[in-house]
DNA sequence: ATAGTTGCAAAAGTTTTGCATTGTA
DNA sequence: TACAATGCAAAACTTTTGCAACTAT
């Protein structure tokens, strides 16, 4: 059962499991990667008869990125996606189907990035590869 | 003078060289590269007396960097910046002080991207180092 | 009781659209 | 005069905030 898990990652991620919560959570958690918008979130709690707003959807969503479960990827203008897999890998963009798709990221290396200045740390790379039919 | 050049890049990307457009040009095509967001060109127009409405500015910001003239980073929600390099290059954002830096495009090196299927061809390869105090 | 947490209505912020106006042939 | 392009007010959309209600001790 989906709602297990759920109540587990949010236990794990310091959060009450509330009905809305868990609600969302097995939707995400549900054991296929996902990269869903919150508008996804929005409509696929709908169908599946979990009774929340949207504020509470970005909150949670927010959140649950906060505490490392989700991880946050902006692309475009109002384009915000969360992916369930929360491993350090890629993106590939297809512009063509609004889909995102996971590159390994033990597969990708890059080679030449700056040497940084004193007192700074990298946080994240990113890459983004976009790509069109043609 | 950098309304001369202004206009000048205006009619290369097809668009009429009106008051409002020149402005905006001049702020931007100064000769010194830049990163700005919508928010930040509407105050410099503000500061050079160029009457002009938000609507405006993005809707030019659009359309320039659909001709080409600007490139659009999305960062996070509600951060989109304009960069006006548009050589192929790749970005390093600062988290401390909110400001993107250029990393140069030659000087980077992506290995293992995998093959696309049939039909697809790569757009755009876009690495964003997230760098923090630390 | 009370201190902390939650969910959401309302507010804030960003971007796009519809259309009156202006410019062009 | 007709036809296309422009600028912007207003609308649409995305995200955050403030706070009443709830929970746990």
């Amino acid at each position: 059962m989906a709602r297990d898990i759920a109540e587990k990652m949010l236990l794990k991620a310091g959060l009450r499991p509330t009905s809305q919560r868990v609600g969302l959570a097995a939707i995400l958690f549900d054991g296929v990667d996902k990269h869903v918008t919150p508008d996804d979130v929005m409509r696929l709690a709908q169908s599946a008869g979990v009774d929340v707003s949207v504020a509470t959807v970005y909150n949670t969503l927010g959140q649950l990125a906060a505490a490392g479960m989700l991880r946050r990827v902006t692309l475009d203008v109002g384009r915000t996606f969360f992916d369930t897999n929360v491993s350090p890998h890629h993106h590939l963009f297809l512009e063509d189907e609004d889909k995102l798709v996971d590159i390994s990221g033990d597969a990708v290396r890059i080679i030449g990035l700056p040497d940084l200045g004193e007192g700074l740390r990298i946080k994240s790379v990113d890459v983004l590869v976009r790509v069109e039919r043609g």
